[in-house]
DNA sequence: CGAAAAATGGACCTGCAAGTCCAGTCTGAG
DNA sequence: CTCAGACTGGACTTGCAGGTCCATTTTTCG
């Protein structure tokens, strides 16, 4: 279906993945309809259909996975060298800068769970950015274990989970309520435990009450 | 405008907030139209524009409203009385299946940044019920501070709030992926760190690099 | 009992957003 | 040069969801 593409063409349907991704984002994906993207974009309902022609899902879809390509993007180069303190501070601090400056519209926010609950692609470009994130939290865990900094008995994955699942809830607060205070405890938080663990080794839950 | 309301219009209303509410969580705020809703309830039209005259906003707002309350009330009485080890996992184990049975319809969800984002009564709703949300789980930590199994110097407001943007995380997650991983290690986690606070208490970040 | 007010049913209107269509222009490979 | 196919413009169709209206029934209350 897209094997000729001018590069004309190329360019048009760049500028309408770029044009609706800001549109998305400044309307939500509910308030935003397609003449909007056209007057955004400066493009004519026949291209769009031309480069889309399964319409308005796949425009969407398009854009989903421009805006998570992103959104780890944006991140590095800390994410991806965890390797001392310092890295992750900085890391923290870059997050946190990139979320306060995009305030209230969030690429996520809108496909995370506009379009990504019914439609499987999108669900599937969440999982993905959700994996990847995750994993350069666990490589950076790791890297911390092998410089002695972290103690070798931490579970690494579980770690990296919780702290992405806190990453995510304060973005979601910072969408909800304006404040970026959820965000910073969470970072915080989330990294002095790291430096904090290992002082009492193992001891996750009461021998009575499994963890699960 | 809602002075006079008879017991039976008092009961259509109500059915109509429950009758929507599920619809709403079924097939998500931008799907569901006003006539799934009808049918639902079994009410006509205007029946719906005579008990919320300002039509879908309203109605959407009151629902939002009525599943705020829910989402405490069914953390109670665990979320209520935090004041041991063991009622801190209970109410874990709570929290957690609560959020499995639901699966992936989500009252918050939903409203959290569907509605929440633009109209400023959404963000209310949400702005509140985080709060006193956060308020029982600093309520629990100061608990455990008071009978000695947490340490006093322990930043409680941060903590909780941390705790409380992990749990938001974790039932995204759970929402767009289908999975309540990130939501068990994110709750584990945050209890542990909380029995392992003080262990090495004061150490939040590296002197050259303020906490912000 | 009887009027006033509330509750209900359902047909109707309206606007708008997604999607279609075709005619016309541009591009590039041979 | 030329022609096939990519690209573009914009009018048109269509369906449907939100909202209006009024006639009718039911309830309330003096």
């Amino acid at each position: 279906m897209r094997g000729p593409l001018t590069a004309k063409g190329q360019a048009t349907r760049g500028r309408i993945i770029h044009g609706a991704a800001e549109v998305l984002r400044e309307k939500g994906v509910a308030a935003a309809t397609l003449d909007d993207i056209l007057a955004r974009t400066r493009t004519s309902k026949s291209q769009l259909f031309h480069y889309f022609p399964s319409g308005k899902d796949e425009l969407l879809l398009a854009v989903a996975q421009f805006e998570a390509d992103q959104v780890l993007d944006d991140q590095q180069p800390y994410l991806g060298c965890l390797d001392s303190w310092d890295a992750w501070y900085r890391w923290r601090d870059t997050l946190i800068e990139r979320y306060e400056e995009q305030g209230d519209q969030c690429p996520l926010g809108s496909l995370f769970l506009q379009i990504g609950r019914n439609t499987p692609g999108a669900r599937a470009i969440v999982t993905e950015l959700l994996r990847q994130w995750q994993e350069h939290l666990a490589t950076g865990i790791r890297a911390m274990q092998d410089a002695g900094h972290v103690p070798a008995s931490l579970d690494v994955d579980r770690t990296a989970a919780a702290l992405l699942a806190g990453i995510q809830g304060g973005v979601s607060i910072l969408l909800s309520t304006g404040h970026s205070a959820h965000l910073h405890a969470v970072l915080d938080e989330g990294i002095t435990s790291l430096r904090n663990a290992g002082s009492a080794p193992g001891l996750s839950a009461p021998a009575g009450i499994p963890t699960r």
